[in-house]
DNA sequence: TTTGACAATGAATACCGTTCGCAATAAAGT
DNA sequence: ACTTTATTGCGAACGGTATTCATTGTCAAA
């Protein structure tokens, strides 16, 4: 199995970052890295409990917070009150459902070269620039159609 | 004063709605139509109470609730577990401090003019385009350098 | 202008997402 | 292995948001 090679990635990252790498710790960070449907803390929580029997709410909540300052992974932009993790740092944009608030990445190399405004750069440290598409998925303009048909 | 075309805007822009038009809903909406700092709807609360005595926090949920589904205002995309309204419909772009959570207004004629990428415009219905730029504020590089010195 | 249908408000309460304090536990370096 | 130090888990607390229901207010028709 080549699986060796990302448990080794693991941990030399949480060791550049000083952070003592838990098994709580590992295995969050592998879920979120391995979906890309920016979950929920909660959401994280779920499909992690099977591998760590035991595990406490507060625990996902903490290492979450703890990979967001270490620069591991992101929270991401959007619209709503619950806060969604992303562990994709590569540049990369998203479309927005105004309805459900699902948040689908998006690759453009087009978008990617996008220059930040002069003015911007001078008080603004600017670390990362992403475009948001917002609108309707396909699911929620049809509900929306049948509705009207009501 | 001109105030009075406003009003009147006002009462157009809720009838065309067909939303009654209450107190309530007047004052939050031009509270929040006066501000540019994208506020949650506690701070309109607070903002609001000495105009709208007895005005309840349930109800400044509602009706910021309203609003946006009525397409008069927006729920603004930020990282951070609290809902943020903006009454700015126009096009226009964001500044997100990751520390702060702060969240400027940025007007940039180059950024609107952006194009959507194809294979998206198939399934999924862009309403609007917004770019953000993610770092950090002049104030809160000033407090991260001061902390590195300690 | 009054009236009536209907929708919005306020108060209390319940709910969900998130954070805190503290005792028990586990990781990293010696 | 041992010690230091940081992390975990639990329970409770907290803040933001949604819900229920009686009361009040809006709008338009009479």
């Amino acid at each position: 199995m080549g699986s060796e090679r990302h448990v080794d990635s693991c941990e030399e990252l949480f060791r550049a970052c000083g952070m003592p790498l838990t098994i709580q710790r590992r295995i969050i960070f592998e879920e979120l890295s391995q979906r890309s449907d920016h979950p929920t803390a909660d959401q994280i929580f779920q499909s992690v409990q099977d591998r760590l029997p035991g595990l406490s709410r507060t625990t996902v909540y903490r290492v979450l917070e703890a990979l967001v300052e270490a620069g591991l992974i992101q929270r991401i932009c959007h619209p709503g009150a619950t806060a969604r993790y992303d562990a994709n740092m590569n540049r990369h944009h998203h479309v927005v459902c105004l309805k459900c608030q699902r948040v689908i990445d998006l690759h453009s190399s087009e978008l990617d070269a996008l220059a930040v405004p002069k003015g911007l750069d001078g008080s603004f440290r600017v670390l990362d620039v992403s475009v948001h598409f917002r609108g309707l998925c396909a699911e929620c303009q049809e509900k929306q159609d049948t509705a009207n048909l009501a």
